[in-house]
RNA sequence: GCGCCUGUAGCUCAGCCGGAUAGAGCAACGGCCUUCUAAGCCGUGGGUCGGGGGUUCGAAUCCCUCCAGGCGCGCCA
């Protein structure tokens, strides 16, 4: 219905142009919208206005200019109104909003899903956690985030592949093994120091007593060396395969997992430095390699090749992106935890140089999760390994809640997270608000269906009927769906979504406790059920966007 | 010191590609269950949109500046 009305204003500037009514050859951008209050129409423009400055008259008398060549140029306008400072409102006859209802019957769950990806392949990669310890509350909103963003670019037709990249080599990998190796030891009854640096969480201690009761004495008897590779390998092993059980249990799914080692196995990383060196991208001071990426926009150059001859983790993120673009991905979206903020420019540099488009790499920042415990901050300390895990926030409040409660704001501002509030089955907890006006509604269904009404079909059912102005209110919300999606995907922004399920759970919720749906007119009934039926489509499609559930029953 | 993010109701947050009287939930107070789920609904109160300046017909939204909080700042990842 918007992308209708914008035709029809741009036909009619058209004609004002032809006409040399209008000085400009070319439309100004101008939005047409939904106001929020009702009394200013269904939809409205701000054309007039946005034309005012160009053409040097009053915004109101270039609307009526408009506004006259607009009447009765269209069968679904039921009238026009030129308002406030110079906009146009329309009004729109009731008929026009009930295709809205067929269609997403027609469309059901693929309703507010469309084609604007053009089968483009996107890479969002997230998550990404060293595999050195288990997924904190960080990593949870990370985790939703990128669930969530790669549910809704599939949705809009792009060709998404969900990455999980893993730092499988380096100084933390040592740490790691060096960690496990220690605890070993402990648990054989050794007496060890453990220095600073090392991974000291109790995860550790219960590893070391798996191994222990694996491999007994065992390890214990290798060369320290060998010793020390195996419990790295253990290690990461062992921690990684907790980390996909966490994921999967927080309802995260992942295409492909990508070994950082592999980057070096298959000598990527080693290529790319050579073809650095060739082509003077790189030079050499103070022992170490370094990139000149402050020729590409980064205030410092940045190391690539470290002193003692190891690559640093840049080199390999160089490598690793590079790879992502020659695997033909279009755009790379990487989810970053907001620490890592001052990492984007380099990355960004490199891949200037390398010759990618601006917007081939589109780092997201999420940023600082603050758990809290009845408002008291929860003590999360890496270093003594005593943090609240993922596995422990869901175990303690549930997936949907967890995942709503991270979908439900922007991730650019931090995020207090209590754990007290997520839990609580009541309304200060909006997942149960938008869950319990789905499991109403299939009560109602259901209940319709006992009382003989069967769920009503495009053919039978009279939207006529839906007369009230709630009902037509819904039905406009409705027909939003699908913008609001494709809003959410062009800004990297699920939780436009959560926010709009909770608007539209929200007129439901009074909806029902105004008006019966089922009432001794079936014809009434059954268009109601119509409504209903399109309402709970609309909350599923929006729910498995989100991937929190739509129970039934509640 | 420099950079990034944030500052909206008592609390947690939407709204931010400029648009009409600034929204929601919670908390507070008062109501609504013999009919489709009260995890719901209705009503009342609650605001210098951090401060100041600027651009504009119009600013919570854009620009500058200051203040406050968080994060980061050459060979850790």
């Amino acid at each position: 219905m918007k992308q209708y009305i914008e035709e029809l204003l741009k036909n009619v500037c058209m004609q004002c142009m032809e006409q040399g009514l209008l000085r400009q050859e070319s439309l100004p951008a101008f939005v047409v919208e939904a106001p929020r209050n009702k009394e200013h129409g269904d939809l409205a423009t701000n054309l007039a206005m946005m034309l005012a400055k160009t053409e040097r008259r009053p915004p109101r008398q270039i609307a009526q200019m408009l506004v006259d060549r607009l009447h009765g140029a269209s069968p679904h306008v039921e009238k026009i109104e030129i308002a406030g400072a110079g906009f146009i409102n329309f009004f729109l006859k009731h008929e026009a909003w009930h295709d809205v209802l067929h269609d997403i019957a027609t469309a059901g769950d693929r309703f507010g899903s469309s084609q604007e990806g053009g089968g483009r392949r996107i890479i969002v990669e997230f998550v990404s956690a060293n595999p050195t310890g288990p997924l904190h509350i960080g990593h949870g909103r990370g985790a939703a985030l990128g669930d969530a963003l790669a549910r809704i670019l599939s949705f809009v037709g792009y060709d998404v592949v969900r990455e999980y990249y893993i730092n499988d080599v380096g100084n933390q990998m040592q740490n790691l093994g060096k960690s496990l190796y220690l605890r070993y030891l402990q648990e054989l009854g050794q007496q060890v120091d453990f220095p600073e640096g090392l991974y000291r969480g109790e995860y550790m201690v219960a590893i070391a007593r798996d191994l222990v009761q694996q491999k007994g004495r065992g390890i214990m008897e290798l060369p320290e060396h060998d010793a020390m590779r195996f419990c790295t390998t253990y290690a990461a092993e062992v921690i990684l395969a907790d980390i996909k059980h966490d994921l999967e249990l927080f309802g995260v799914r992942f295409d492909t997992w990508f070994s950082e080692r592999t980057l070096f196995d298959n000598g990527h990383v080693q290529e790319l430095l050579a073809h650095f060196q060739e082509t003077g991208l790189v030079y050499e001071t103070e022992g170490a390699l370094w990139f000149r990426t402050t020729q590409f926009g980064d205030e410092k150059d940045r190391v690539v090749v470290k002193e003692d001859g190891t690559t640093t983790y840049f080199a390999s993120d160089i490598a690793y992106h590079k790879q992502k673009f020659d695997r033909g991905f279009v755009q790379a979206i990487d989810i970053w935890g907001a620490d890592h903020h001052g990492y984007v420019p380099r990355l960004t540099a490199v891949l200037k140089a390398l010759g990618y488009p601006e917007n081939a790499l589109h780092v997201i920042l999420v940023q600082m999760v603050n758990l809290l415990r009845d408002g008291i901050p929860v003590a999360m300390s890496t270093r003594s390994g005593e943090f609240v895990t993922l596995r422990q926030v869901i175990e303690e409040v549930g997936t949907d809640a967890a995942r709503f409660m991270f979908l439900t704001r922007r991730s650019d501002a931090q995020l207090d997270f209590d754990l007290e509030i997520a839990k609580k089955q009541n309304d200060e907890n909006p997942v149960y608000y938008v869950q319990y006006a789905h499991a109403r509604i299939c009560s109602i269904i259901g209940y319709a269906a006992e009382k003989g009404i069967a769920p009503p079909s495009a053919s039978t059912v009279s939207i006529d009927l839906l007369t009230e102005p709630e009902e037509r209110d819904i039905i406009r919300k409705l027909a939003a769906f699908p913008e609001v999606v494709a809003g959410s995907a062009r800004a990297c922004e699920p939780h436009r979504i959560s926010v709009y399920l909770m608007e539209l759970v929200g007129q439901f919720h009074r909806y029902y406790n105004r008006y019966r749906v089922v009432t001794d007119d079936p014809a009434l009934s059954s268009s109601r059920l119509y409504l209903m039926l399109g309402i709970r489509q609309v909350l599923r499609n929006g729910l498995q966007l989100l991937g929190v559930s739509a129970p039934e029953k509640m």
